[in-house]
DNA sequence: AGCACGCCGACT
DNA sequence: GTCGGCGTGCTC
């Protein structure tokens, strides 16, 4: 009897009845299979094995499957009801959620040994095939085929030859097992590790949920340096101990061979990595050795949350703050949201960690949802760094050692530099110029695609745009007002001065204020992938960098124990976006760069400059408050009934045309003004308004924020969106669940 | 997403 | 008269 599965295409909705055919009898769910198509093939996942023959329907007849696209499945029956979960809360097919979840497949890979049967030689042999006998007599092992034929010309006709005559035996075997680091562990990640009490009293509360597979969901607050990694790794060996798994997610940048070297050291090589820096066959031998329990450990970045781990332990996501856990296109999926998601559906204990918390964890901890564990490091850090902060209104500009450095953060960087000792020069801002301007008319030159001024980029002196990528030459400029003035007397027409600043520029000033300092620049424009970036750090630990200048790149959580002066040029850059969350991505950013400073032996120090010494995100990182900065800014949140203590959902409409947009965007408003009313639901609508940035790739865009206390009644509202979707083509529609930025 | 169908304007 | 623009609808 032939059985049928239902199959989902992406990126469409609906689940497809297919046939299995006789010879494909093993076909289950999880399986990625081709398909008949209408008049195309495709791709699609199995998802759901019918209990039996539906009667046949007049609608349509059901075609059969062509075949398998991989020999196994892609993922267990058991992860269904996450992923359907994800599917339903962010409004997503199924079958999309499965493509993002599930690495693309790499064609199998065989090695192929030869080894002999039979000592004969015999007569009629050549002396290829004496050579070939003579080599496979004289080893005890099978030999590799490929490097047999490289070593004698012309050696595959006589190797099969010699199978055929049944002397020689040659055997493929499949080669899986990429995802094995053969890297010797450096010695500085082994070694003796010691729980201090706080470390112990954490682990002892998780330990016992491990043990129990329980959910339940822990905030470890742990300052910069105070053991998080260790409590960790404590607690997988306790999971693999007990025949369960452990899945870890760490931000991408985070995610460096030092902290997998760690790991490594620990827990031996039953680690499987995923990053975007693996390659596919690698990302895939990971995932199958994940799938068939070979390897029980999974640490990866945010796609990292979909390993098919299974019997998981333990779930760890560490710096959960960050903001590089919610994809931005796409499925708009929140990793560390999901975490607890995927915790209580497999029933074990999940960690989030970080220094400086999120604001929704924190209140989740106060709320007593989320058990919080906090180390203090015994103030370790606050007792070792310093940080001070430079209050940029009380200097003139002549005052100045250059444009953006003043006379404390130079004092500093000589000293430090005059130790032989580090600095990270922290500027959150890309480019030489943020902008052209001007003198007369006070024309700013920006992107025609985008609703955004052009960045100057000296090192290819280009104008470009941050948005879409346009760059193009600019004009005649000058660097001073005073340059500017004199050639405007000359000549007629536009003098253009450049304005504000980027890295660039900051990289230059410090080049003329310490002209035998090796300074070295770590941003997008100097780093454009993993690889690059981590020879950029590696330059810092070997200590051929002194001064390293970076946009928010450099905050991230390396040890690096060289660093002892961390400088913030303009901690003010991002304060005064339109964005609620704009302190709190402040906060958190000048604790994390401040925790750069003092790692190693010598004490730290940290310069913070700054027009606004008194906004709470800046007093709270020089006074090492997290506390006092959380409650605040909690407080804020409430009066203005935002997150955590509401749910948003931002709807987006994007057209050539403007007027389309919006349109669309009012149509939905009334039809949610109904939804509110019919069912008496807590919606409170804003908008349609243009999105802040208005204008993008050549699409207008308007948006409209819905804020609820209730997230079924927001995820009610985008189901009923969704039917209107597809009315008008022209317009570009998407729905952001959780949103982590409004732009 | 593809791919086809079908209905309107502009041209070898 | 056709060619081709894209709006609409369907795919087991």
């Amino acid at each position: 009897m032939k059985s049928q599965v239902n199959v989902v295409i992406p990126p469409l909705a609906d689940a497809f009845t297919y046939e299995v055919p006789e010879n494909l009898s093993g076909v289950s769910v999880g399986d990625l299979v081709e398909v008949p198509f209408g008049k195309r093939k495709a791709n699609g996942f199995v998802v759901e094995r019918l209990p039996s023959v539906s009667k046949e329907s007049a609608k349509f007849t059901i075609k059969q499957i062509i075949n398998r696209v991989t020999n196994k499945p892609c993922f267990h029956h058991s992860q269904l009801s996450f992923f359907s979960w994800v599917a339903d809360y962010y409004n997503e097919p199924l079958a999309n959620v499965l493509d993002t979840a599930i690495p693309a497949p790499a064609p199998q890979k065989f090695v192929r040994y030869v080894s002999l049967i039979n000592d004969e030689i015999p007569a009629r042999a050549g002396r290829l095939q004496r050579a070939l006998l003579a080599e496979l007599q004289s080893s005890n092992t099978p030999l590799s085929y490929s490097n047999l034929l490289s070593k004698y010309k012309g050696a595959g006709a006589a190797l099969k030859r010699l199978e055929e005559q049944k002397i020689i035996n040659i055997i493929s075997e499949e080669i899986n097992d990429h995802y094995i680091n053969h890297e010797p562990v450096p010695s500085w990640a082994k070694g003796a590790v010691c729980l201090n009490e706080e470390q112990n009293k954490a682990l002892s509360l998780v330990l016992p949920k491990v043990t129990a597979r329980q959910f339940s969901p822990f905030l470890l607050h742990g300052v910069t340096g105070s053991g998080k990694t260790e409590i960790y790794i404590e607690l997988i060996q306790q999971a693999i101990k007990e025949d369960l798994g452990a899945l870890v997610v760490v931000p991408e940048i985070a995610l460096t061979p030092q902290l997998v070297d760690r790991f490594r050291a620990r827990l031996g090589d039953n680690i499987a990595v995923l990053h975007s820096g693996v390659n596919r066959r690698t990302r895939w031998d990971s995932w199958n050795a994940l799938m068939e329990k070979r390897c029980r450990i999974a640490i990866g970045a945010r796609s990292g949350i979909f390993a098919p781990v299974p019997n998981l332990g333990l779930i760890v996501v560490d710096e959960e703050h960050d903001h590089s856990f919610k994809q931005s296109d796409g499925l708009r999926y929140n990793a560390r949201d999901l975490a607890i998601v995927r915790a209580r559906l497999e029933e074990c204990p999940v960690i989030l960690g970080s220094a400086t918390p999120s604001l929704e964890s924190y209140q989740n901890s106060i709320a007593k949802k989320y058990k919080k564990l906090t180390l203090s490091g015994n103030n370790s850090f606050a007792s070792r760094t310093s940080i001070s902060v430079v209050d940029l209104n009380a200097y003139k500009p002549w005052e100045m050692p250059s444009t953006h450095v003043s006379p404390p953060l130079a004092t500093r960087l000589k000293t430090t530099l005059e130790a032989n000792q580090q600095a990270f020069i922290l500027y959150n801002r890309r480019g030489f110029a943020s902008y052209l301007q001007d003198i007369h008319s006070q024309e700013v030159l920006s992107c025609p695609n985008c609703s955004v001024t052009y960045t100057y980029h000296q090192r290819n002196n280009l104008l470009v745009c941050h948005h879409c990528g346009t760059n193009t030459p600019p004009p005649l400029f000058y660097s001073t007002k005073q340059e500017a003035k004199l050639a405007a007397e000359e000549a007629s027409g536009p003098t253009y001065i450049l304005r504000g600043a980027g890295t660039e520029r900051i990289s230059d000033e410090l080049a003329s204020l310490f002209p035998d300092a090796k300074i070295d620049r770590l941003d997008r424009d100097t780093v454009q992938d993993i690889k690059q970036y981590r020879e950029t750090l590696s330059r810092i630990r070997s200590g051929e960098t002194q001064i390293l200048v970076g946009t928010q790149m450099i905050a991230k959580g390396h040890d690096l124990p060289g660093v002892t002066l961390v400088g913030v040029i303009d901690c003010d850059v991002g304060l005064h976006m339109p964005d609620f969350r704009a302190s709190e991505r402040v906060f958190h950013l000048l604790t994390q760069a401040s925790g750069r400073a003092g790692r190693g032996k010598e004490k730290g120090q940290v310069v913070l400059q700054t027009r606004s010494p008194n906004h709470l995100s800046i007093s709270t990182t020089r006074t090492q408050d997290y506390r006092s900065f959380a409650h605040f800014e909690l407080q804020n949140r409430k009066k203005l009934g935002y997150p955590p203590f509401t749910k948003l959902l931002r709807i987006v409409a994007s057209a050539s045309q403007s007027e389309e947009a919006l349109q669309l965007l009012t149509h939905f408003r009334a039809l949610a003004n109904d939804f509110k009313s019919t069912r008496n639901l807590d919606l409170e609508i804003l908008g349609p308004v243009p999105a802040p940035l208005e204008k993008l790739k050549t699409l207008w865009r308007w948006h409209i924020v819905v804020k609820s206390p209730s997230s079924s009644a927001l995820n009610r509202l985008v189901k009923l969106l969704r039917e209107y979707k597809s009315t008008k083509k022209r317009v570009r529609v998407t729905f952001d669940t959780d949103p982590q930025d409004m732009l």
